[in-house]
DNA sequence: TGTACATCAGTGAACGCGCGTTCACTGATGTAC
DNA sequence: TGTACATCAGTGAACGCGCGTTCACTGATGTAC
């Protein structure tokens, strides 16, 4: 039999995975070696080998692990449109940008992700569709036909808005893209009602 | 005297911020190195750094390049409202998402941009602001002052949205995203006449 | 209970390669006589 | 007009380094007796 017991090696890939994910917002896929990947997760690089098929492995698995965690941030959200007000203010808030690692990988990866493997965008579209799904039904509870539609679309206008005021020199104009998210997130998710 | 006439050095340094916009476009930042962007112009590595003081330093300056190229595609739109119009659906259109190399920069590379030196987001910021004023004026011709905010978070959504379009691996939805971008940002310009 | 053994997660050196950068040099050109 | 020369844009090899990946090995552990 294995002498540690198989939940040992899973835990492992688990903390390299997570660990993965945080460098990999930090300092981009290209940006990352498997050594300091490795490195971060407290182990060699020789080990990798053992746990992933390939750097795009572990890239398309800590995309998906992500995902999942920024899912469970997003269903924590109080039910209903001010859950998802609530959610967008986080969302677009100075603490997001200011903590990439900690933030959303959309944000962080997407033009990225867009140059990847089909195994990573398909990864990445899975995840993806999962927060939408979570997320559709409050934005247009009656029409779940559009809902995804519309949550696609805020989604994308939540990710530019964060990037952008990440890119920005200057940081006054970079808070001011914020607010002005914010305003459009709220138009978007109810024209009537938004200032 | 030089040999060459001054204008012959420049028209290679011309050459290579112009190869290098689409590279960059195409591959990444980090995707892209000194030696296959000096072979994009037809020229071997060593040359580089008669040209420019780093990697970094042509980044910067490529960055500032395209986007003096989209800010001169934008100002040829027609004047007012419907200029505008006409300059979203043609971002948001199946060919900008399909020819990266051709499009935008801040599609391609805005997070990358996020990461990188102060010179380039400075370089960054600044493009950004020209086109930004550029259309500005037709958005808000009344109100200089939101203007600009209002302009930054157009951006910012098509942006997103095309980054979004381009990482998706079911082209259906990555087709979706488009249609409902289009809609969003219509919707930004002008809320009352909007679908 | 104590010891010998089999397992296998993890190590660390090495592979060939491309990275950004430096530099001695080449050779095409415009100028001077 | 023809030739010798100075200029300098561009070449190509080399620097040390990190890349993704492979592999022979180590050594801590759970199990068997």
């Amino acid at each position: 039999m294995a002498r540690y017991g198989k939940e040992h090696k899973e835990a492992t890939r688990r903390r390299i995975v997570e660990k993965a994910g945080r460098r990999l917002k930090t300092s981009g896929i290209d940006g990352s070696g498997v050594a300091t990947l490795m490195a971060d997760a407290g182990l060699t690089n020789g080990a990798f080998y053992a746990h992933f098929a390939s750097k795009d492995d572990l890239v398309a698995t800590a995309v998906a692990d992500q995902l999942q965690v920024q899912r469970e941030r997003f269903s924590a959200a109080p039910p209903g449109l001010e859950g998802v007000r609530q959610l967008v203010r986080e969302y677009l808030s100075v603490t997001h940008r200011d903590s990439p690692q900690d933030g959303c990988p959309s944000a962080a990866l997407l033009a990225e992700i867009g140059r990847s493997s089909q195994e990573t965008k398909r990864a990445y579209t899975e995840g993806l569709l999962a927060i939408v799904d979570e997320i559709a039904g409050r934005l247009a509870p009656h029409n779940a036909r559009s809902a995804r539609g519309e949550t696609l679309g805020l989604f994308a206008m939540l990710i530019g808005t964060m990037q952008l005021s990440r890119a920005l020199s200057d940081q006054q104009l970079a808070d001011e893209v914020l607010q002005e998210g914010i305003k459009n997130a709220l138009t978007l998710i109810d024209p009537d009602t938004a200032a």
